[in-house]
DNA sequence: AACTCGACCAACCGCGATAAT
DNA sequence: GATTATCGCGGTTGGTCGAGT
């Protein structure tokens, strides 16, 4: 076992203050980005590098967008779900101003239910029979069943198979479910390198990806009712 | 007014991948 | 090639807030 990246006593946690934000914020427009490990020392944080680099990214980030996500961003992350899976990085990376984790609380707490009134299983993107379906899909905020609530508001391990690579292929098995329209989502998956916090993508993933692109996205448009939902 | 419950979201944790030695 | 250090990702937790009773 891997001891706790910080270990240290002196080390604060919780929710940051405005002092401690202010001093790496200073500290990274003097310096940069980087060199997590040594960055609370330098600036003064009595923090460990992980939770400054997280607050960095996910808060302090002057390029960030947050706010409310628009209609046109909640599609495409449905859309990049289908394909990619719970790869929020490389989700965020499509979204310019998102981070990951933005992304991923928005989906658990937004998208799932929705598609889930929608009568789609949010994991696979498929049409679930088990599942009610509304008859006004606009309707769908305001549709939360008590049932539903304990199964959507936090994500269940035991027979949802959250592995991403497996939900990936989930997604990508339903490619074969029938031939349809071919809408041309072009999302241009591997043309840029996402945004700085994106995700690493190693050479076979991104020949994944562009095979998906190129071969399989307009399936996964024909067969997701998802992708076919939301155009 | 007090309490309960659910939704939201910031932050933490554990682990895999990669770089450095 | 083996080991160690660091980074970054995804899953999960826990605090806060608002709505409902």
């Amino acid at each position: 076992m891997r001891k706790p990246c910080c270990d240290k006593q002196d080390t604060n946690k919780g929710a940051w203050s405005k002092q401690e934000d202010q001093k790496l914020i200073d500290y990274i427009r003097k310096h940069g980005e980087g060199c997590w490990r040594t960055l609370p020392q330098a600036a003064g944080l009595l923090r460990c590098g992980k939770s400054c680099r997280l607050r960095w990214i996910n808060y302090l980030r002057p390029d960030l967008k947050r706010g409310n996500f628009a209609e046109d961003e909640e599609d495409l992350i449905i859309k990049l779900h289908a394909l990619l899976g719970n790869r929020w990085s490389l989700i965020a990376g499509r979204l310019p101003g998102r981070t990951d984790n933005e992304v991923k609380n928005y989906w658990n707490s937004h998208l799932r239910r929705k598609l889930m009134n929608m009568g789609i299983d949010p994991n696979n993107h498929r049409l679930n029979q088990n599942l009610p379906r509304l008859q006004n899909p606009q309707d769908s905020s305001s549709a939360t069943s008590s049932g539903m609530k304990s199964d959507t508001t936090k994500p269940h391990n035991d027979n949802n198979n959250n592995n991403s690579n497996e939900q990936a292929s989930d997604a990508a098995s339903c490619l074969e479910d029938g031939p349809s329209a071919l809408p041309d989502l072009n999302l241009d998956l591997t043309m840029s390198i996402p945004s700085s916090t994106s995700a690493k993508i190693s050479p076979e993933e991104k020949q994944k990806i562009t095979e998906s692109n190129l071969s399989k996205e307009p399936e996964v448009a024909a067969a997701s009712p998802t992708l076919l939902l939301f155009q």
